[in-house]
DNA sequence: TTTTACTTGTTATGATATAACATTTCATCT
DNA sequence: AGATGAAATGTTATATCATAACAAGTAAAA
């Protein structure tokens, strides 16, 4: 067992099944699901926290390729485009989807404190956007295709400590 | 009349008064409204679009003062953490807050197109996110400070050229 | 008027991200 | 299998966004 956004979860087996759904899904919609994209993703999976570029990066450095920054990109690009990953604005990170394969807008909890991230499972998540901009969208005359949301405050142990 | 966010509108007095009631908002709370900060709120009003902290630091050094990276992000901080300004996220850059001395949540619907913001004038804005996260947050012992929404699209305009 | 907090000036550097182009690999068609 | 066009990668260089650190000045409070 081990830590997991605020919580603690077993994922000894969800590296392995996320990669096999990205794996399903990339065969489903013809997509290269290469060597790289795969790497990157698995760091994302096993560190289950928001992590920079360069972190990752560093990371494809130690395993001997000698990645130099749109290596990294690359396949940021690609996993955020599919969702199999959400970029985190506010932390300038990146992070696995908790939930890939649901279309949602990602909304994300995240730690002043120590940084960690949550992604909100809310299946209001998908409606809720749109839903509050709706009016004023529509008002605007404005098309909404994707929206985020970041919500910043202190996790638990963030709020013991604090205390 | 000009443009702003996605609509006409005349703001011929906007961009004093809005320094007015900063102004009356920093005397109140006892902060200093200095020159520079005055003058980078006085530029993001003007614009009345996001524009990244370098953009700003140009407008100053055309102005004659030799102003470096510091002197911009300090006045912008300032703006933003006294609720003047907002950051956009997604674009790394700054816009004068639409509605100053309301408390509320920025939500913004930015265009993928032109790099347009729309400050939505919602006052669910303020309650939304924390009503949408309510029970996640809750259920995950998160306590939610303040949260940011990002909607991207396309505005009007840019709709009607890439029709 | 001394002291204290805050603000500014300045240099240097760190952190994040992309442009551009040559090369290789992959998917597909014949 | 071989041709070919699309996609992905390798690599160099550079653009863009942001802050650390410290000296000096200015304003507010005691």
């Amino acid at each position: 067992m081990t830590k997991i956004g605020f919580g603690i979860h077993d994922h000894s087996h969800c590296i392995a099944s996320a990669i096999h759904a990205a794996e399903v899904c990339c065969a489903r919609e013809k997509l290269q699901f290469t060597k790289t994209r795969r790497r990157v993703l698995e760091i994302l999976l096993s560190q289950h926290k928001a992590l920079g570029a360069y972190e990752i990066l560093d990371q494809l450095a130690a395993e001997g390729q000698n990645a130099q920054p749109p290596v990294a990109y690359r396949a940021l690009d690609f996993l955020v485009s599919n969702g199999f990953a959400h970029k985190v604005e506010k932390l300038n990170a990146y992070i696995a989807c908790s939930h890939p394969g649901a279309e949602h807008a990602p909304a994300f909890m995240i730690c002043r404190g120590c940084n960690a991230v949550h992604e909100a499972c809310l299946d209001t998540a998908n409606r809720a956007p749109k839903g509050m901009f709706g009016g004023a969208a529509q008002a605007a005359g404005f098309r909404i295709e994707t929206a985020v949301i970041e919500a910043s405050g202190l996790c638990p142990a963030c709020q013991s400590s604090a205390a």
